[in-house]
DNA sequence: GCAAATTTGTTCGTATGTATT
DNA sequence: CAATACATACGAACAAATTTG
């Protein structure tokens, strides 16, 4: 039994994008011009043209045309830490912290993880607010429900391309003992870590990261520039940062950041133990 | 000017289904039915049934009808290691591993987390072939491509549910030298990173994984029962074990492994220095 | 076990709307 | 403004899968 008309016509038009016989920079044949050259109905040729699109290898315009969708250059974060210490073994957690923390993603040590793969990040300043906890971040900051906290969102770029959208929030505890830089709407330049280990001589320990992915929401198809029908994932980050204080030695939650990045041009590493130095190169799926 | 009719459709059942206002063991009104009392065509209640399908909300049986789509309690991956180990300090790379090798999503590792979350796993015995080395795989074990390698891939269930496949590659090296199991298509009983360890005296040091999200493919599809409407993409992880032997205390990677588990039920755990004890929920996202 | 009824799947033709050039 | 290209919607017919009598 053949497949449908339009799956054929659909894997058709696949192969044919994939081994480049279509322009790059120019439209694909219309609608129309399609239905005559495959002599099926519109209706038919738009189907398949529908599954492209799911498929993510094909953006429609209204107007304009059908167009190959570009694919990303993979970018790579790396969760665990990446910079080896020098003359130091390599234990998370140390007392040796240098200045990205235990490194990952974090907002000082994202940033130079993209500049050590030679691509130009553009971190906007971060919109600050004072916020009812969530369920969510009550529990992770082990809060009561409906508490104040402080809700830091910021936009990430590469390379002019929208990345990543990240809110971290913390105890508003911390602005209270003297940690006041984070109500301010500008960039903690040290990065927040290394500003809360001075100020409050909180000096963080460890922390747990939770990998899932789910639909864009709108919010997020806007900023990241991707078409629903294109049915792009997003990966959700979820970390709650722990550390210790003079008050305590036993570990206590004082971060909860969620990050959003598109899965077409995000992946992730995780280093553990002992593994080759130097960043980690994409992986090819 | 409002959203197109299909739209409005489509939105208007997903209220109705999140608020459970349909039996979700038996099927929605019909598309004759739907077609009737919102007084369109049954395109355009295709059309929205479609966008649902999409969403990963509802799944279409022909013949029978179209039935809201079962969610999954996540099951949670944890990546590092996540077994505390007593009376020691947590140091990856240390020299008190225990049964499991470094922890985290390896063979024996996993099957434990199955069980220490009280759910049942089910591991077929792994398929043993001998294969030439792809590209991939070469690059990360080092071996010229075309290279004879071991590959062992395994089916893994959980709760009777399809919830990866796995394989690894090992360098033919390995049996050569006298770890003869790895071409028998029998489990290893103590895990693959002990019995290397017994039989060549080559210890796990690390491993750097990867992760990815892809579309599922056409085995993919069929082993998790996933409909390619529904647009469920699948992880990719890939990981990089590396070692020492009496030959070389200079680390070399001695597996390498691509996981894939489906997104729509399955998450990620990283732990990174002092967290607290204990398995970690999954996240809601 | 088979035939009929039900339900979704595929394809056609047509008309009109909306976005872009 | 006109032409072009994709978007929405209707109606119809037949096919294929499944359930039911």
């Amino acid at each position: 039994m053949p497949d449908p008309m339009y799956r054929q016509i659909a894997e058709q038009l696949r192969e044919e994008i994939e081994s480049d016989r279509f322009d790059a920079d120019k439209p694909l044949p219309t609608e129309s011009q399609l239905q005559v050259s495959h002599k099926v109905s519109r209706n038919t040729i738009r189907q398949a043209i529908d599954l492209l699109d799911g498929w993510g290898l094909v953006e429609k315009r209204p107007g304009s045309g059908t167009f190959i969708r570009k694919q990303y250059e993979p970018f790579v974060t790396t969760l665990s830490e990446w910079q080896k210490k020098s003359g130091s073994e390599d234990k998370p957690g140390s007392e040796d912290e240098s200045d990205s923390g235990l490194g990952g993603g974090e907002g000082a040590a994202a940033f130079n993880e993209v500049k050590a793969r030679g691509r130009m990040g553009k971190f906007l300043s971060p919109r600050v607010e004072i916020q009812l906890a969530s369920k969510n971040v009550s529990e992770r900051l082990r809060v009561p429900p409906g508490t104040n906290v402080i809700s830091r969102h910021q936009q990430r770029f590469i390379d002019g391309q929208p990345w990543s959208l990240q809110t971290s929030y913390y105890p508003m505890d911390l602005s209270d003992r003297g940690a006041t830089q984070l109500l301010l709407a500008g960039d903690i330049k040290e990065g927040a870590v290394k500003y809360l280990g001075d100020v409050l001589q909180l000096k963080q320990v460890g922390y747990r990261d939770r990998i899932a992915v789910r639909r864009a929401n709108e919010t997020e198809l806007r900023f990241f520039g991707l078409r629903e029908d294109a049915n792009i994932p997003v990966f959700i980050l979820l970390r709650t940062a722990y550390g210790v204080d003079g008050a305590s030695t036993e570990p206590f939650p004082f971060r909860f950041t969620e990050s959003v990045f598109p899965s077409d041009r995000n992946q992730f590493v995780i280093n553990v133990g002992n593994v080759p130095d130097g960043l980690a190169e994409p992986a090819k799926i």
